[in-house]
DNA sequence: AGAAAAATACAGGATAACCCCTATTCACTG
DNA sequence: CAGTGAATAGGGGTTATCCTGTATTTTTCT
């Protein structure tokens, strides 16, 4: 018995390569593939595989939204992400949708080979960068307060923002009446609670946040 | 008579994928892969490939700083580049550099293999996304309007990366080999010249400029 | 070819940031 | 009402970064 995959990347190169690889496996037969989530969508509907690999960023309709309209009304419907995004956001909301596996483009091909296959038997299958306890504890707390910063206190969330705008912790104490030890305090909680190890990851997490603009 | 290609992209399921479908030519050879810039830039120079297939996104060293030392150091090896960005920037950038095939990834594969088998021969090859009269209109103005980090030199952009990216200075001293003052001085005048009155500023600099992504 | 400018490399001393720990006050909460 | 977490701040030591020079090589310009 066939596992019949479908497959959905806005990088054609991509995909044509996947694909040449995928039909190497005697188990596994590609029905279809697409470009963007709009397609994708409607031709997982027509053409009901086994196991749909999404891309995150696809045109008109991301694969996020593509998995959980598949997973509403087409549950039999197995859903694999595969994406560059390795961030804890993407993978909290994938894994809120409800998908059965998660691969990142920089593993192997060996694991989407065993996504596959795992997920065909039923399972739920994370890329071995991303291991299930992190997902679990991250999961938990993602649906109960959504964004990490609110993790923040608000005096915190406050130094964040003066921190990427590039004010040094004697500016922030003086714009804000306060002794350096204190803003010293709250910096390192920043970084601790956020799990920075370096001002760079404050400052790509300010702009991914919309904290500051780039 | 083989091509031999190298590739780096730092995404190894592409990567892998992209050696599976090469390897079926009988005329390429692939001779070697990495996923980073600086490992990129070594394995080139042992190697001499025919052609080195480059990202233009890769860490620690990024595509374009590769195929420019590349381009001056060992003008024999060609270089194609593969990539997901379109913009203007990135081609003129990477025509400024000398490359000699740029192509997207949401092309064919054939396309891919049209640039191998152009640039092999000598020539010099565009996917069919971009027509050669964007690209010339561009790169007239672009070497007119001087970009402002067209004052660093290599080496401070190769520094200014790697401090994006969140490394210290004795990290990125360990990476070049170089002392930790080597690297404070080539920090104080990337700072300087771009006149950087904080980290901040550099690092949404580099965000600006395509240098890391957020 | 020779002068000027830029790139590269490094050092010493000053400043800022980081780390670990302690401590007080206040507000909320079970 | 005791307990938790937030905000405030200090001590004291370690590490990193910044500033100011110096020296050698490489590139550029005339």
């Amino acid at each position: 018995m066939m596992i019949r995959v479908y497959l959905a990347d806005d990088h054609k190169i991509l995909r044509e390569s996947l694909v040449g690889l995928l039909q190497q496996e005697s188990d596994i037969l590609i029905v279809g593939e697409a470009a963007n989530g709009q397609e994708a969508l409607q031709e997982i509907v027509n053409l009901q595989p086994d196991i749909a690999i999404l891309d995150i960023s696809l045109p008109q309709l991301n694969g996020l939204e593509v998995a959980e309209r598949v997973r509403r009304d087409y549950p039999a419907v197995k859903i694999i992400i595969l994406t560059m995004h390795k961030s804890e956001d993407f993978i909290g909301r994938a894994y809120h949708v409800g998908v059965n596996g998660y691969v990142l483009k920089d593993n192997a091909f060996e694991e989407l080979l065993k996504a596959i296959h795992t997920v065909n038997a039923g399972g739920t299958y994370l890329c071995s960068d991303i291991t299930a306890t992190v997902i679990a504890g991250f999961i938990k707390n993602y649906n109960e307060e959504k964004n990490k910063d609110q993790h923040l206190s608000s005096r915190e969330r406050e130094i964040l923002q003066l921190i990427a705008e590039g004010n040094s912790n004697k500016e922030i104490a003086e714009l804000l009446t306060l002794s350096v030890k204190t803003v010293e305090t709250h910096r390192s909680h920043i970084m601790h609670k956020l799990d920075f190890k370096s001002i760079a990851d404050l400052i790509l997490y300010a702009v991914r946040n919309h904290i500051i603009e780039p």
